[in-house]
DNA sequence: TCGATTTGACCCAG
DNA sequence: CTGGGTCAAATCGA
């Protein structure tokens, strides 16, 4: 049976990669087109087609290796560089300007375009992040907190933001940038399995009130995993379509990956967190 | 000791 | 000019 499903990932990722290859030859077919008469409509779409499958590859390279990584399907154009604030300056461009002493805040603002958004009762979503920012918010009750992903140093420029409903709910606007190129999920399988952390940075959520957000919620790991549900951040509905699943772990929420994988062969594999979607 | 968090400073986009 | 996003020194804590 784990042979079955094994076997099926294989297939699914040599298929991908042959479907991506495929995809980049035509690319190149039609980049002599363009040059040819300036539509830039099909490149674009190769771009997407060529995303999806790097999402996949890296999804299903971490399903290989016996943990989930919920990468979301991105419409971003070139999961290589399509953050161009990482890619311009701050992360990749670490190293100050010789002449200046301090560069601090030196950055390119995010385009929202490439933001996910989620509104969830819970901030953890199965990876490890580095809190390196707070902020207050104009007319706003509860500070903006600022993550990136621990595995920085690795590469991975997942960031996230993270801020609390002001309409007094436990519930937390989350904005994701970026992908994870990391594979962190398995770093700390147990993390949170009690909710310990979680709930020490949820309660301080909530006692902050205003100043200060939890003194530790930094490195958010547990042990289930959000699927790739995030929506779009610049979906013109944010709210209407958003999904809500059941909350038991590792149950609710196979049932698509059931559908990618031999049916519940592939439920020992992953195990799912109880993300809540729900209307702001 | 080292990694994580805090927080004031800094820079950029609007 | 202001608000928002990020940096990095200081601090914390395991």
């Amino acid at each position: 049976m784990e042979e079955t499903a094994s076997s099926n990932k294989k297939i699914l990722i040599e298929e991908l990669i042959k479907g991506r290859d495929s995809t980049k030859k035509l690319q190149n077919l039609l980049r002599q087109k363009i040059d040819d008469d300036g539509s830039v409509s099909a490149d674009d779409l190769v771009m997407k087609i060529l995303g999806s499958f790097s999402d996949s590859l890296s999804v299903l390279s971490a399903c290989a290796s016996g943990v989930l990584c919920p990468i979301p399907v991105s419409k971003y154009v070139s999961s290589a560089c399509s953050d161009d604030r990482t890619c311009d300056s701050g992360e990749s461009e670490k190293k100050p300007a010789p002449v200046v002493k301090d560069r601090r805040g030196c950055y390119k603002r995010r385009k929202t375009e490439d933001s996910r958004v989620k509104v969830v009762d819970t901030i953890e979503d199965g990876y490890a992040w580095r809190k390196y920012g707070q902020k207050e918010i104009l007319n706003a009750k509860f500070p903006r907190c600022y993550f990136r992903c621990t595995h920085k140093n690795e590469g991975c420029k997942a960031l996230k933001q993270v801020q609390q409903l002001e309409d007094g709910s436990q519930m937390f606007h989350i904005t994701y940038f970026g992908h994870h190129t990391c594979q962190n999920l398995h770093k700390n399988p147990h993390m949170f399995s009690d909710s310990g952390a979680l709930s020490c940075f949820l309660l301080d959520f909530k006692n902050s009130n205003t100043n200060h957000l939890p003194s530790s919620p930094s490195t958010i790991t547990n042990a289930h995993i959000t699927p790739s549900l995030e929506q779009e951040g610049d979906s013109n509905n944010a709210q209407s379509d958003e999904h809500i699943p059941s909350n038991n772990y590792g149950q609710s929420s196979n049932a698509s990956w059931n559908d990618i994988f031999d049916n519940d062969s592939s439920i020992d594999d992953f195990k799912f967190d109880e993300s809540v979607y729900l209307q702001v």
